[in-house]
RNA sequence: GGCCCCUUCGUCUAGCGGUCAGGACGCGGCCCUCUCACGGCUGAAACACGGGUUCGAUUCCCGUAGGGGUCACCA
């Protein structure tokens, strides 16, 4: 099935070419993220070339910012392109050449009509709810018509007659009555291309075999092919992938509820594999399997797999997938990832070897979070200046009876010798038992002693990171003195 | 409005004529336990509706309803 794809049409294989093309009018969204993701391991699968194009020929709403940010996400998700971008603006005069040969070959023909004048023809349309599209007014009529020197655009000279017919690799058949399709602006009135026509003389250059995008695109694809047959190329196949929609269903977009993959990483803290993970999930599945890695997904990724039908995004699933990858990341990695959080968290600079006890903690810390701001604030205690702040749950523990119970742990602890966790666990509960107390009932002060909360890692591990010194210290400060915050 | 696409638990999905309709997230319960998590076990939860085709439809076909997309000298 998938090699079928994979064919020519001429049933000779040659090698698969994919590619993401963005416009750069915003940051690289969730969606878009996705489509590359599809494009990219297409490619790998099928052992072909993944490709980026920047589709910039709007120049008043394309940014440089945009580009970079565009760029920046994909090199975080590890989607860059197998060779060097191809921005579309720069082919501007092959575009233009190509509007020109259709024109000679009497497969476009030059429209006189202006903005205003088609304005009113949709206007009239609406009005009459007929469909709304060019009713081709200059299609069979001579140029020498026009008034002397009007600017004009070239249009398609489209079939009106018969069906276009595609044969999606996501959706099947489809098919549109051409009369449905009006004739298209290929080049504008200032000489500039479409994208409809940018689009598909760029993939047939960059000799692209499978066109997989958003299945917005679906009804531009039955134009596209009208270029594609007037010029003679080859079809490639078409993959239109289903939208993903935000909660309430709707299309997700940019002023609609979509985050730029760079709000995943810098605001929700999600690391790439988890992105990766979660987005393949969406719209794609195999079996039961739900942890994938990059490496399987290559194994696994097939057009055939994708589903047709819209999916929602779900950040309760995102965060769960973050949540394991997180458990399984190198601890070194991840502090030097959680580090700056916690440093702007507690408004302070991270001591000498911060990092270092950060990777100490790690194990401890990361199982308790979804995400790197919770494991951030997870950290916090490690860093916090005495004497401590508690919170309302901690300071209510805080009693006289705990306090005094604290004086008795502070003097156990201060006896210990070597500061191991097993130590300051044997210390920890014969101070219980000779109290006659279950352990928990010496846990909890201790924990919001020692970090001024009620939620805490492991409380042996808590004492063990902060060090005998400064374990007893805060110790101290609260035995001795009535507990600060309130 | 025209055209196109879609429809299995709340969500993501498995299923490709005969299954107790499976898994995951989330939610409830239990276990583990020094708190919170992690982990383990477990429970509730779905084939939109109506016709066909068939010995038999979640699965195939046609409608209906609902949802989505698209109709620019934007991409």
């Amino acid at each position: 099935m998938s090699e079928n794809i994979a064919a020519s049409a001429t049933g000779l294989k040659k090698q698969v070419v994919t590619r993401f093309a963005p416009s750069p009018t915003g940051f690289l969204h969730i969606g878009g993220a996705r489509t590359a993701l599809f494009n990219w391991l297409f490619a790998r699968h099928h052992g072909g070339k993944f490709l980026l194009r920047i589709e910039d020929t709007d120049r008043a709403r394309s940014t440089d910012a945009a580009v970079a940010a565009i760029f920046d996400g994909l090199e975080w998700l590890g989607l860059l392109g197998d060779e060097e971008p191809v921005f579309q603006f720069a082919r501007t005069p092959r575009h233009a050449e190509v509007a020109h040969k259709l024109l000679d070959q009497g497969h476009a023909y030059k429209c006189f009509a202006t903005p205003e004048e088609l304005a009113e023809l949709r206007e009239q349309q609406r009005a009459a709810k007929l469909p709304m599209r060019y009713d081709g007014r200059w299609r069979d009529r001579s140029p020498e018509e026009a008034p002397e020197g009007a600017p004009y655009v070239i249009r398609l000279k489209a079939p009106r007659e018969g069906e276009t017919v595609i044969e999606d690799a996501v959706q099947g058949r489809v098919v549109v009555q051409n009369a449905e399709l009006d004739d298209m602006i290929l080049l504008r009135s200032d000489g500039t291309p479409t994208y409809m026509l940018a689009v598909v003389v760029d993939d047939n250059d960059m000799g692209v075999t499978h066109v997989i995008r958003g299945d917005d695109h679906l009804n531009n694809a039955f134009r596209q092919l009208g270029i594609i047959r007037a010029m003679g190329w080859d079809e490639p196949v078409y993959a239109h992938i289903p939208l993903i929609h935000g909660s309430d269903g709707a299309k997700l977009s940019k002023r609609h509820g979509a985050l730029g993959v760079d709000a995943y990483r810098d605001e929700m803290g999600m690391l790439p594999e988890a992105v990766i993970n979660y987005l393949l999930r969406l719209g794609w599945g195999h079996g039961d399997e739900e942890i994938i890695s990059r490496d399987r997904a290559v194994e696994l990724f097939d057009i055939g797999g994708v589903g047709r039908s819209p999916s929602r995004f779900d950040i309760k699933k995102l965060e769960n997938l973050n949540g394991h990858y997180l458990r399984e990341a190198d601890d070194a990695r991840l502090a030097a990832l959680v580090a700056p959080r916690v440093a702007q968290r507690l408004g302070i600079a991270l001591p000498e070897g911060g990092e270092a006890l950060l990777t100490q903690a790690m194990p401890s810390l990361k199982p308790r979070a979804k995400t790197l701001g919770e494991i951030a604030e997870g950290a916090e205690f490690l860093f916090k200046s005495r004497p401590l702040d508690f919170d309302e749950k901690a300071s209510a523990l805080l009693d006289d009876s705990a306090r005094e119970l604290l004086v008795k742990t502070a003097d156990a602890l201060s006896s210990v010798q070597s500061w191991t966790v097993e130590a300051i666990e044997d210390v920890i509960r014969r101070v219980a038992e000779d109290a006659r107390l279950g352990l928990g009932k010496v846990a909890q002060p201790l924990r919001a002693a020692l970090t001024g909360r009620t939620v805490s890692p492991g409380i042996f591990d808590v004492l063990f990171l902060l060090g005998k010194v400064e374990s007893l210290e805060r110790l101290t400060d609260v035995g001795t003195h009535q507990p600060a915050g309130h």
